[in-house]
DNA sequence: GCTATTATGGAACACTCATTACAGATGTCT
DNA sequence: AGACATCTGTAATGAGTGTTCCATAATAGC
């Protein structure tokens, strides 16, 4: 695996951002153990030597797409973490997620919810993997929060971690609800009536 | 598949319930991709003839599974809608469901969620099996709520769709949580909160 | 030109997958 | 007893798994 790094030899022939995200797609639809790599070979268009050439074996291969996933796709909860009230944070958050969980031409739902939940042992890096995924974002959300309640958006009274893990609850409920067909107005409802319930 | 039907015959040898109740678990755990025939044949104490034989292939043996999980661990649900009052269902439902995703000696997770959420094309019968099963939870709520909206208990403004699919929601959510790894205090809270927010 | 270095495709690897064929075991019925 | 029917374990089936080997191709520097 030292492609792309040397000055000399015989340089790599295809896009490897383009099939990072061939790879990444697939493993988004179908999970780690659904996406065999004759499928990667397929949809990436190489053949397992240039694979593993350039991305190592299959582990190293999701892992590189759970993070072009986060980088290029999953930006839409760090956005919304970045309005400047916590009004706007929440708005944006359940806007964003229903946007995002409908967007055409990927999988409606989170990659760290289908990407390895329900597998075998092989496959307990990947779901260890998205676990922590799923806990940073957490993590991330609590974060803002906490700096909300700083100052004086959030009532002291309200314990940070139960107020984040609610949310997070809601949050991912949405992307099950989506998995499981709803539709877009469905969703948008949905994320209205949780906003209104919660009181923005 | 003849097994137990015929009078004559040699006799089946093993506790079919028990067998059965072993391979529900361990695809509870793993998934049906993620639980092979030689892992089912080690859990359940049985060759691969017996368990052919007996409960089919292994799409016909996840059904039974999960139809056994259906009526022996999923009732938490269906008890809770049949509480007398609203604020009954609605504490017994998120009571019930923290209560059952601690229990030990299973996952901590619904079956429906884990059974088969992003898997290959191979597996596509047992995904539509487990969405079919949250269709149809999410359709016995509606059922009980209209129920109470009936009898007054609920405002007539509130659209049954939309709150059924809020409630969903939030209970999936719950699940995601459990696996997440909250511990049953956490979820405790989280159900605690979500019912204040609902105004119960 | 040559050599060094790396990438490529295809075939082969050892292994696991779900499933079945077969022979023997164990029962009921006459 | 024997005939019949069903179950059970072993071993095999062919297809699919992730991964590697190898001969060849393509570049850079000399």
């Amino acid at each position: 695996m030292k492609t792309g790094n040397g000055k000399t030899g015989r340089p790599i022939s295809f896009d490897k951002d383009a099939a990072l995200e061939a790879a990444m797609l697939l493993f988004w639809e179908r999970g780690f153990e659904g996406t065999s790599m004759a499928d990667l070979t397929h949809v990436m268009g190489l053949s397992p030597s240039s694979i593993y050439a350039a991305f190592g074996d299959k582990h190293d291969l999701f892992a590189l797409a759970a993070k072009r996933y986060l980088e290029y796709r999953a930006q839409y909860a760090g956005k919304a973490l970045a309005e400047p009230t916590l009004e706007g944070v929440m708005r944006a958050l359940f806007e964003n997620t229903v946007e995002f969980l409908t967007t055409p031409g990927h999988p409606p739902a989170c990659m760290s919810l289908v990407g390895a939940t329900g597998c075998s042992v092989d496959a307990t890096p990947a779901k260890q993997l998205m676990t922590e995924i799923r806990r940073q974002n957490q993590a991330a959300i609590k974060l803002r929060l906490v700096r909300a309640r700083k100052s004086g958006e959030l009532p002291k009274e309200i314990n940070m971690d139960d107020y984040t893990r609610y949310l997070s609850t809601i949050l991912a409920g949405l992307s099950i609800q989506a998995a499981n067909g709803s539709t877009k107005a469905e969703l948008k409802r949905t994320a209205e009536m949780a906003l209104r319930y919660l009181g923005y």
